[in-house]
DNA sequence: CAGAATCCATAGCGATACTG
DNA sequence: CAGTATCGCTATGGATTCTG
């Protein structure tokens, strides 16, 4: 999938620009941060200070680089109320939403195996 | 779910460590290279140096260090075979399989979405 | 309030060399 | 071949300050 494909068809340079790109999206969107965004948006609208407080020891700045990267790759879509003090609100996108549903995947996944890993972590840090 | 949840039940601790220990959990796990690593050997058993030339444009060091952090939650397994030269195989468990089935969800998307992507960032760049 | 910009510490990571 | 250890650089990320 994300690894290079190596053949000679007609359109191997699609196919590898296709496959590069892939990987770059998925550099970008595989981290931490990003994905506690999304997975914070859900089905909501919020602004940016909400946001801040509901995924958690995010920093100010963090928070704002990676909406700024998930608006550059069309995940949040970004509305400015031109009033003051200003208001700026957050919410998924459809490719947004769909990505969302796999984050939803990963969290499921952790509070299904918490435990089985906290027990795997004790038998080999002992 | 993985953002701490306040309230005053009676095992209110147990909520929170629990919580902790999923956002940490889901620390270790949701970054580049673990899920790239995850992705790669699939229901395959693969040696170090296969799982190496897989990811491709991951370092020894960072393939060392996070199989050692998946063995340790429990994701993959690790059999060393005594001869020489050595041969050290990794497969993923019963939890790491149950994962990389999300990890192929955001795979899946991504080349869903690639083209829907490179659109939106050449909007914003422009 | 949202965010851009600066400064600074430290963690991430690659390169290299060394062991069983 | 797999893994550890060391060095050194860069990027990451936090705290802070400044603006519309």
């Amino acid at each position: 999938m994300v690894t290079k494909q190596l053949n000679d068809s007609p359109d191997e340079a699609d196919l590898t620009r296709a496959d590069s790109l892939a990987r770059e999206i998925f550099s970008d969107v595989a981290n931490k941060w990003a994905l506690l965004i999304i997975e914070s948006l859900g089905e909501r609208t919020l602004r940016f200070s909400e946001v801040r407080s509901e995924v958690e020891g995010i920093s100010h700045k963090m928070l704002t680089q990676n909406l700024r990267m998930l608006e550059r790759n069309g995940l949040v879509e970004r509305t400015v109320h031109p009033t003051v003090p200003p208001r700026v609100e957050y919410t998924l996108t459809e490719p947004g939403r769909a990505l969302r549903a796999t984050v939803e995947g990963m969290c499921d996944w952790t509070h299904r195996y918490f435990r089985h890993i906290e027990a795997s972590r004790h038998r080999f840090d002992g």
